[in-house]
DNA sequence: TCGTAAGCGAGACGGTACGTCGAGTCTTGCT
DNA sequence: AGCAAGACTCGACGTACCGTCTCGCTTACGA
């Protein structure tokens, strides 16, 4: 049951924060950062990605939104790649499951990641942050650890199939996450279509047993 | 050895052109429009693309390149999306592969899938138009033929060889191709990885014999 | 009872059509140019002038409100400019008037004066085209003879005047328009005023007996 | 020796700034407005209006010209209109003159007078805006207090005359300075002339002495 | 306890791109 | 060859944000 993946990844993520570190080289008189700000500003972040997503945000907008000044914004984040970076990897990450049995645990685990597209900004954050990507590499860095914080749950899971003698021992359990997780992928990116929890267990159970017929 | 879906793809796409259909009602003559610079703007847009990237990508900096004006640009597109999600359907499509057995007709279909990926804007310009797709159902809407477009080769091969007897037949065709094409869809949007021609031999193969150990 | 030195005036500024010199040179086959057409361009111009003005007035405009393309305009006039200056010219003139003393000469002619700026475009017209001959020779030249003949029936009035023996041989009848027109112009340009009948009278008795108190 | 009318003028003038009672209600601090900018502004605009007239003067190329942005042209002016108006109100006004006697007052005066219109910016800026006043009755307004001030030196030098029992007491003064101002107005915009200061003697004696012959 | 250094909201700064409009030219098919 | 229609390139319009920069204020620490 473990959790707070999320928070470590939110973490490498902050490393790009403006300059903290020469900050605390040179002196530490001065009024501190404002906590609260820093907060307005994240979710006033996460509630405009969710409605206009990621190219129409403005760092003006968030600012209005939050009720702060534009430089207290670019004091903590040099634009508003790592400022959607952060709010992004702020989002709730979820729990181990241990159901017992490597169908039960990729059926129940796959059901809450979609529920937790479906509930929160992730469903439409992430795809606009991904498509990104390509074209950013520095983008492209931050968001690595969130997203793979965000694959690796299933790969638990498969080590510990692995370990009760369910997979073969030649299987990569990474592509094996992959396999799993793609149509749902699909779904999202190609097919621009609703992730709706029924689709979880034809997925589970074609992943494992295959497409070609058994003999 | 089937073709030219993606034609089809691009009619469609181009029914969002700003006003052909005002412009038949008012029964105009006039001048016609220019097919040349039609051609050099889709040229330059995809050129631009390939260089700086959907969102970096610029009306002016097309009209630019292409020699062009604005408003012969907006004449014919309402804004960037359209104009990107046209050039973008007139990249090639690919030939369909019948090559006898499922796993080869997968695994080279997937291969020629991949170069295309790689080798033209498709790797770069297709995941910025789906992050948007989200926030924009109008760009939603417009994409759509073109994605499918890009998947229905893989339905059309396990079409034949549910034929030929070489899968179940309770098996869903569409299922089964996003379990072949997730994990390609996965590396690309979920990890920003390189899609290499090596991944293709495991990933079919994983996907036709499953993950389950075979008893 | 002179008149139509108007005609003669927009017959000058028409010289800057164009090129009718050179069409006639070259050949006279194909279709005559519409007269309807060209009718219809200075009606419309004269129309748009009044109501918008003349830096608000758009070939665009005209050639709409005409119902005429706007190659038919260009192919006429070589710029806004000349084709306001024609429709300008175009305006009615007025006759002489012969009461028999400079003093009522005067006093019915400026009231004619008056009326025609109150009641056709000249009032709105003229300071537009006015206004922009300090930056445009051209123009400058065109509406020169049009000016000249709204200023010549007072230089007409002083030589009966003269002759008459009203005033000194050593006054110089240009000079004496001028300071007669002078109050109106003052008004129309310098205070933005409403140009009143009630004005004439005041004007013409200062002018001719002069400012300072007689001995 | 009185001055500084120019300065009211002025003053009314710039009360059609973009917002500056706005600002003031929303009692808000923020950076103050650049008097520096302002000035650049100002300078740069009078310096296209004299090298290019009122009408091809663009609000791009002042910015330009001023090493400004357009937003902080359009902050302080709603249009290039006031712009104009402030800029030209700007320009250096003249002091009265006090020679003795109404002869050489308005003589030297009006040379004075004819010196600033061609010398600076004013002989074309003015015909300029005079000429848009019809059309635009905001910018007809702004530059009321502007025109006012340029000619009430010649009020003032008729009510000293008349003090000194130099003209009747019936004479409306106001009408009295149009007399001696008009035929510049109408050598300016009828006539598109040069002010020559030869023309002020032969102007100043006739209006003082009348047209009529002198019994 | 008080100075000082940094943070704060506000908003102006020089820029760049937006999407629109009009200028003056060119290209259709028709008259 | 003229006509109405309308597309063409070009350039300015006035707006919105960018990321930076003052302003006049807090606010907390350390002398």
């Amino acid at each position: 049951m473990r959790a707070g993946k999320e928070a470590e990844a939110v973490a490498a993520a902050e490393s790009d924060r403006a300059k903290p570190t020469r900050r605390r080289m040179t002196s530490s008189t001065g009024r501190p950062r404002s906590e609260e700000a820093h907060q307005a500003i994240l979710d006033a972040t996460l509630a405009l990605l969710a409605e206009v997503g990621f190219s129409a945000l403005t760092v003006e907008g968030v600012a209005q939104r939050a009720g702060v000044g534009k430089a207290t914004i670019y004091r903590r984040w040099s634009s508003k790649l790592p400022l959607v970076v952060e709010a992004f990897g702020a989002l709730p990450g979820f729990e181990d499951v241990d159901a017992g049995s490597l169908e039960q645990d990729l059926k129940e685990t796959l059901k809450k990641y979609l529920e937790a597209f479906n509930t929160t900004a992730l469903g439409t954050v992430f795809p606009s942050l991904a498509g990104e990507r390509a074209h950013n590499p520095e983008l492209s860095k931050m968001i690595e650890p969130v997203a793979r914080a965000r694959r690796e749950p299933f790969v638990r899971i498969f080590e510990r199939a692995r370990q009760r003698g369910e997979i073969a021992d030649d299987v990569d359990l990474g592509l094996a996450a992959d396999l799993v997780l793609g149509p749902i992928s699909v779904t999202l990116f190609f097919r621009g279509g609703v992730l709706s929890p029924r689709m979880v267990d034809p997925i589970v159970d074609l992943a494992l047993s295959g497409i070609s017929k058994r003999n």
